[in-house]
DNA sequence: TATTGACTTAGAGCTAACTCTAAGTGATAT
DNA sequence: ATATCACTTAGAGTTAGCTCTAAGTCAATA
């Protein structure tokens, strides 16, 4: 194990090679291994990378940022704390979006407790001030 | 009360004007009343919708899908069933994104607390293939 | 040997959601 | 009266993040 092409990287992974490609030529993503021919051929560390990368990004957290944090993660260990800040800051990002969902979340529960109240004619005083 | 520029609702809703412009132009708001020289004098309804809206962006929710939800809405009760459908596909959605953002942050709050360990000197195996 | 099919590249094109520009109007302050 | 200032419009421009196209290489199969 540890040797798959990109079409294999792709399946396991849900992200399209054209998307893996742009990630690796963007810098998102460390060199990957090529085989003599020139063909990708992803490593354990590799296929890390694009795990975490996709999970960060399934949550929104900007290409950018990421590419900041493996720019610092090429530096070597003199940049941990620098990481460490970065995470943290992200953090606090994805806290308020989590808020901002969970809110949103409550509101539609609200509105579809109260449109099903009007449709099982529980409730009679329906007017278009809900909408 | 109920009489708004659109500065006024502008920097009470935190929305800005330009985009408040591109919602009514797109149709995402019910068409906002004037003043006899043509400036919009936002009423109740209006920025109850503009709130709806500005609440439901903040959690993703995409513009097409609002402008169906009022589309709905303009048709009058007997769309009442298809916009209560409407929401709980979007509620779905919505639990989808939080469960992505929840699992991030765990994976994050783990990270963190990795990076911590490695700058206190609690932890001295630390190898680059953390990262 | 010819074709198939997965891979390669550079670069163009696309979509969502704004954001900005330019040119104009009309009420108010000096 | 003149200048300022918030408002108006249509339409062009921007940004992020892909996604697609065209042209080409190479190994394996019919």
């Amino acid at each position: 194990m540890g040797e798959m092409t990109i079409a294999e990287v792709s399946k396991k992974y849900n992200v399209t090679p054209d998307t893996i490609r742009y990630y690796e030529k963007i810098g998102l993503l460390p060199t990957i291994p090529r085989t003599k021919n020139g063909i990708r051929n992803f490593d354990e560390q590799s296929c890390r990378w694009l795990e975490f990368i996709k999970c960060m990004r399934s949550a929104g957290m900007e290409i950018e940022i990421l590419m900041q944090y493996i720019s610092l993660y090429r530096k070597g260990k003199s940049t941990v704390n620098e990481r460490k800040k970065l995470l943290e800051g992200q953090r606090e990002k994805l806290l308020e979006k989590q808020k901002n969902i969970n809110q949103t979340i409550e509101r539609l529960n609200y509105k579809i407790e109260l449109y099903e109240e009007i449709t099982s004619g529980k409730r009679k005083d329906f007017t278009e001030e809900i909408f």
